[in-house]
Formats: C-alpha cells, sequence, structure tokens
RNA sequence: GGGGCUGUAGCUCAGUUCGGUUAGAGUGCCGGUCUGUCACACCGGAGGUCGCGGGUUCGAGUCCCGUCAGCCCCG
C-alpha cells in the first residue's frame, strides 16, 4: 500500500513502531483517529449516560454503534431517512457499527444460527428475524458508519475446536457474502470501509486459517479480532493474540474487538494491536466501580464516606475536576442519575486517555518500561489508600 | 378508674388462628462481580435475649398470669 493510499478516507497511515507496538493514524470520512485508541460503546445509537459534546471534550475519537440493536430499534431505514446515524446521533465524528455478530453469542437463547444467516427472537417485542449477510451489511449502509464490520459468528470462549472451526467456515462464507452485497451498495461512493472479523476461538492454527482465508478474498485495511474475552482463560486469550499478530499484515489496523480493561489494553497494544471497544468503563462505572491508576475501586465503600479528594488524584477528568470521593458516593449511595454521568465520564476518560500516554511512549520508543511501570502501580495498592 | 389495639433485624412489617427443625421478607448497612451492552444490573454477608418477668408443656414468637411502653375508646 503506497503512502498515499494509507492517507485517504479508510486507510491506515502506521507512523511508528516500538517492538511489535504500533502508532498510527486511522483515517476516516469523519475525520481521523489517532491509535492506540479506545472507542467508546454506544450500541444504541448513544453511550449510556455521556453526551456527545462529553464525549469530545474527554477526548474520544471514535464511537462504537450496533447494528443489530439499531435494526430493531428504531430500525436502519428510518435512521437513513433522518440523515444517518451521525446526524440521528448528532456525532460528527467517526463510527464504527459491530454487525450484529456477538449478539448471536450473547442472545444465544433466542437464536438459530445456519448458514442462511441467523433466526433471532427479539428481545424486545418477541417479533422473528432473519438476519443475514446481505441484510447485515444492508443496514451498517443505512447507519452510515465510518467503518462497518461483516457479519461473522462468535462462539463461546470455551468452544471446542469443532465448533471453532464451524465458525471460521461460517465466517468466512459470510465475509464473501457481505463483501459482494457492501461492493453494490458503495458502488457510487466508498465513503465507508469494510472490515472483516479473525475467528477461531482459541486454536491458534484456526485463527491463522481465518486470516489466511479473509486476506486471499482481497486487501484490507483493518481487521477485526473476535471471539476473545467471551469466557476462555486470560492466558489463552493472550496466546491467541501473540501468535496472531505477526500474522497480520502491518498496514492493517488491527481492532481486538471487546476488550477491555486496562491490563489487557496495555498488553495487547504491547502485542500490536490498535483500537479497542469495550462495555466495561460505562458499565462499571453505572454500577459504581471507578477504574484509577491503583486499580479498579468500588465508590459506594464506606471507606469515601468523608474523603474530600478526587477519584484519581492528577486525573484531568470532568469529574475529577469537580467532585470528591464522598460526593461521589453520596450520588450513588443515593441513586442520583448525575452518579451514573460522573464515573462514567471518567472511566471513559481513563482509558481513552491511557492509550493516548501508550501511544506517545511508542513514539519515543519506551512502551516496555512505561507499560511496566504502570502495571507495577495498578493494584500493586490494596484496594485503596484512602487519598487527601 | 374501666376496656381495646400494638410491641419480632437499624427501619417498615410477615409469622401468633390451631404451640413443633438453625424465626422470615422488603428496605437500609457491609462487601464482591461485570470484557464487539437485553443491564442505574447481578451475587453474597453481617444483623434479632420475638418489650420485660413468671407459669403451663417434652417443646412457647405462638397458650395462661403479671408487668412496662405507645396509641385509641368509655367514664
Amino acid at each position: 500500500m503506497s503512502a498515499a493510499e494509507a492517507r485517504a478516507v479508510g486507510g491506515f497511515e502506521l507512523q511508528a513502531r516500538d517492538g511489535a507496538a504500533r502508532a498510527g493514524i486511522l483515517h476516516l470520512a469523519h475525520g481521523s483517529v489517532a491509535t492506540p485508541a479506545f472507542m467508546p460503546v454506544g450500541t444504541q445509537g448513544t453511550v449510556k449516560a455521556v453526551s456527545p459534546a462529553e464525549l469530545e471534550a474527554l477526548g474520544a475519537e471514535i464511537v462504537l454503534a450496533n447494528a443489530y440493536h439499531l435494526y430493531l430499534r428504531p430500525g436502519h431505514e428510518l435512521v437513513q431517512r433522518l440523515g444517518g446515524l451521525h446526524r440521528f446521533m448528532d456525532w460528527q465524528r467517526p463510527i464504527l457499527t459491530d454487525s450484529g455478530g456477538y449478539q448471536v453469542f450473547s442472545l444465544a437463547r433466542i437464536n438459530e444460527v445456519s448458514d442462511e444467516g441467523v433466526w433471532f427472537q427479539s428481545h424486545i417485542d418477541g417479533s422473528r428475524h432473519c438476519i443475514t449477510p446481505e441484510l447485515v451489511m444492508e443496514i451498517e449502509h443505512a447507519l452510515g458508519a465510518d467503518v462497518i464490520m461483516a457479519f461473522d459468528e462468535c462462539p463461546p470462549g470455551r468452544a471446542d475446536r469443532e465448533t471453532a472451526a464451524r465458525a471460521v467456515e461460517r465466517t468466512q462464507a459470510w465475509l464473501e457474502r457481505c463483501v459482494e452485497r457492501f461492493a453494490e451498495l458503495t458502488a457510487d461512493r466508498a465513503t465507508q470501509t469494510l472490515w472483516p472479523v479473525v475467528q477461531g476461538g482459541t486454536y491458534s492454527d484456526l485463527r491463522l486459517e481465518s486470516l489466511h482465508r479473509a486476506t486471499e478474498l482481497r486487501d484490507w485495511r483493518g481487521f477485526g479480532v473476535g471471539g476473545l474475552s467471551v469466557g476462555e482463560p486470560k492466558r489463552a486469550m493472550f496466546e491467541v493474540l501473540a501468535g496472531l499478530s505477526p500474522a497480520l499484515p502491518e498496514s492493517g489496523v488491527r481492532y481486538l474487538m471487546g476488550v477491555g480493561y486496562p491490563k489487557d489494553l496495555l498488553e495487547a497494544v504491547r502485542l500490536g494491536y490498535d483500537i479497542f471497544d469495550c462495555v466495561a468503563p460505562t458499565r462499571n462505572g453505572r454500577n459504581g466501580t471507578a477504574f484509577t491508576s491503583s486499580g479498579p475501586v468500588n465508590v459506594k465503600l464506606a471507606a469515601w464516606r468523608e474523603d474530600g479528594g478526587p477519584i484519581e488524584n492528577g486525573c484531568g477528568c470532568w469529574s475529577c475536576s469537580r467532585y470528591s470521593r464522598a460526593y461521589v458516593r453520596h450520588l450513588f449511595v443515593a441513586g442520583e442519575l448525575l452518579a451514573l454521568r460522573v464515573l462514567s465520564i471518567h472511566n471513559l476518560y481513563f482509558l481513552v486517555d491511557l492509550m493516548r500516554r501508550a501511544r506517545a511512549a511508542i513514539q519515543e520508543g519506551r512502551l516496555d518500561a512505561w507499560v511496566d511501570d504502570w502495571l507495577g502501580r495498578y493494584g500493586a495498592e490494596e484496594v485503596e489508600s484512602v487519598s487527601q
């Protein structure tokens, strides 16, 4: 890929390497994304409890939304009629849509997977729908995200080899159909970029096969690595990531889907992965857990009752610049809505900022030392040394 | 002065009719969990001389007597 192609819409511009780790810029129709990067999750076209202005202020450059959920409600055609997802949710920076492949896994009770596609029963009203790779492309095209993910099958993390192999097979067949339908839909203009998803469970050879077959199909500017952090042992996840990383083309951005917690992000960055998404910062935030550089903390703890310090000393986020731990704890204990916003913003800032700092460390060639130092602090202090 | 109702977990109350394992619930308190979001959710823990004192009984939160406290009614 030429330098010009890397800078074109959809291209990934690799700027620096430090060991296996990379720093780069992802160029998309609605702007660029500096990597490594964390993408806040906005499943239903909104990052729960956080406004677009707040997302911008905390430094998010791209958010994720979900095709499956938006198809069911309010409907992708409705979103398209109202000017597309960017306008609908008032977010003018890049958006990546997930296909709904993960929902095949997470909502497995109410669906049937076949070669044709997936029969879902709506979790909202019980109505039945057949989701095919072609339909997923139509949904994601209508929503208008900058990056759209191919429809994949995401088996449970402890799936046996046969199940994982079958998921690779089906994911590949669906990818071919996605490519075909996507080409028809975007024949006139190419503001969207499609990325495949590598599957293969915890079997490194299946992972390589999945990647190989996807790259045989065509050149890609990005690769999703899916089917991880879905119940498999953590060691197995990192073995897969380490085995797959050298085989991934340098010219494509690597998206590790669904990961994760601060530690996992840094380890994955070190292995050469570039972008991430995870519900952890927002969901944990809503449930009262704050990320801090010395580990996650339950803010409802009695120890915070009269703590006048910020959630994290030195944190540059909106929440920490205003509120004391005692106040945040009070908001949670009292069941106040502001509590959800305060911690969601803090946790998102924490991860976005962590990636920003990892990027700087890569550009300065000091990632390993920085990560080791960071991990040494994280969780080093027992639960929490009450600050002041 | 007479009569009635109520006293069980920090709080609000079940359980008392017709006695039967370690007395329950909700809430609060304390703690844990959450990885391409059905989720302000889920899981767990601590906490009670059943107002007090007698009696009956193999066995009493439950039955009997006395007593204290709160509320109500009648004089």
